[in-house]
DNA sequence: AATCAATTCAACCGCCCCATC
DNA sequence: AGATGGGGCGGTTGAATTGAT
C-alpha cells in the first residue's frame, strides 16, 4: 500500500516510509519534541520534507494511536459527528481518542458511505434518499431481471419495476417519519415547516417521474395517495434551505442557552438520527427545548422534548459550549 | 495456479487559515 | 495593510492486498 519510493525534484524523498525513517523519527521526538516540523527533518537525519515527517507522526507513529478495527461506539459516533458536521475529519476525530482524522476517512469513504448507500440512505445528508429513478439500479437487481426478461411480457416488466419504485418511495419515507423523534412523528403541528424540504424532493422525483415513460398518471396516483400531506401537491417553490437551530438547555437554575447553527445550505437535520441500528431507550435528562428558524429569521418550528433529549444526541453535543462554537 | 477486478489505506497534493513580521 | 511561512485540513492517488472467476 501507499506510494512507490521516489525522490522529488528537491531531493526529497517520498513514498512509504521504512523502519529505519520511522525509528529515527520516533527517537528524534522522543528526545527533542517537534517544535518545528520543517527543521525536524534535518535535525533527525531525515531525508524527508517537514510535511511528510508530520503526517507519518500524527498518522502512524504517535504512541496513542489506537489500531485495529472500529468499535460498534466508535462507528455510531462517526455517524452522529458527521450527520452533523459533514466531513469535517479533524473535528470528528477529536471526538475519538486515538483515531485519526485520516483513519476515520479512510473508514467512512470504505465502509460507513456504502453502507448508509445500501440502506437507502444519502451519505452527505444521512435522509432516506427520495431520488427514486437514482435508485433504480438497486431495485433492478433485486427484481431479479433474469426471471423477469424469460418470463414477462415488456409491458409487465414496466409494470413491476413502476410498484418496485414506489413501494421503495413509501418504505423511505416511512422510515424517515419513523425515525423522527416524538413531536415529529406527531407531526400534525410541524407538517407545514420541518417537512417543507421533504416534500420539495419528493416533488422533484414526481416531476422526474412525469417525464420518465415508465411511469404513467396511475402510478403517480399512487405515489401521491401513499403520502398523508394534503397540501403536498400545491409546494411549488424550494423552501429555505438553510436552518438555524438552536437548543435552549434547562439546567435547574435558570435557563443556559446555548446555540447550535448548521450554517447555510447544510443538509444535516438536528432531528434526524443517522444510527444504523435503532437508538438506545431516552435517558432521563432536563427539558430540551430545539426550535428552527428560517434565514429571514422566522420561527419555522419548535419541538420539545420534555425531560428527554433526542436519544441520537450525544450528551456532549448539549453540554459541550466549546463543541457548539465549532460548528457554529 | 493464473488472471483479473475490487478494495483498502498510507501517503501525497493543494488549498486555506493564522500568526508573525 | 500586505507579504510570508508554517501547520492543518479535506480530497485524491496508487501500490498492496484480497476476493472472484
Amino acid at each position: 500500500m501507499g506510494r512507490s519510493p521516489g525522490i522529488d525534484e528537491t531531493g526529497l524523498k517520498k513514498g512509504p516510509w521504512t523502519p529505519e525513517e520511522d525509528q529515527k523519527l520516533i527517537k528524534h521526538i522522543q528526545e527533542h519534541g517537534h517544535a518545528s516540523w520543517r527543521a525536524l527533518p534535518k535535525l533527525a537525519g531525515l531525508n524527508r520534507c517537514g510535511k511528510s515527517c508530520r503526517l507519518r507522526w500524527t498518522n502512524y507513529l504517535r504512541p496513542d494511536i489506537k489500531r485495529g478495527k472500529f468499535s460498534e461506539d466508535e462507528e455510531q459516533t462517526i455517524l452522529h459527528l458527521h450527520s452533523i458536521l459533514g466531513n469535517k475529519w479533524s473535528a470528528i476525530a477529536t471526538r475519538l481518542p486515538g483515531r485519526t482524522d485520516n483513519e476515520i476517512k479512510n473508514f467512512w469513504n470504505t465502509h460507513l458511505k456504502k453502507k448508509l448507500i445500501q440502506m437507502g440512505f444519502d451519505p452527505m445528508t444521512h435522509r432516506p434518499r427520495t431520488d427514486i429513478f437514482s435508485s433504480l439500479p438497486h431495485l433492478i437487481a433485486l427484481a431479479n431481471l433474469k426471471e423477469l426478461i424469460e418470463n414477462s411480457s415488456l409491458e409487465e416488466q414496466v409494470q413491476r419495476l413502476q410498484a418496485e419504485a414506489v413501494q421503495t418511495a413509501r418504505l423511505q419515507y416511512l422510515q424517515y417519519l419513523l425515525q423522527a423523534p416524538p413531536s415529529m412523528a406527531n407531526f400534525s403541528e410541524n407538517m407545514n415547516t420541518l417537512s417543507d424540504m421533504d416534500n420539495y424532493n419528493l416533488l422533484n422525483s414526481l416531476s422526474s417521474m412525469k417525464d420518465n415513460p415508465v411511469c404513467n398518471s396511475t402510478t403517480l396516483q399512487e405515489f401521491n395517495d401513499s403520502i398523508p400531506f394534503s397540501h403536498l401537491p400545491n409546494l411549488q417553490i424550494p423552501p429555505p434551505c438553510s436552518f438555524q437551530t438552536s437548543v435552549n438547555k434547562d439546567m435547574g437554575q435558570g435557563s443556559n442557552f446555548t446555540e447550535l447553527s448548521h450554517g447555510k445550505d447544510s443538509p444535516s437535520s438536528p432531528w434526524f438520527p443517522s444510527t444504523l441500528s435503532p437508538s438506545p431507550p431516552p435517558q432521563a435528562g432536563p427539558p430540551v427545548t430545539v426550535s428552527s428558524i428560517t434565514k429571514s429569521g422566522e420561527a419555522c418550528s419548535t419541538s420539545s422534548y420534555g425531560g428527554t433529549p433526542p436519544s441520537f444526541w450525544p450528551d456532549f453535543l448539549l453540554e459541550d459550549a466549546l463543541f457548539h462554537d465549532e460548528i457554529a
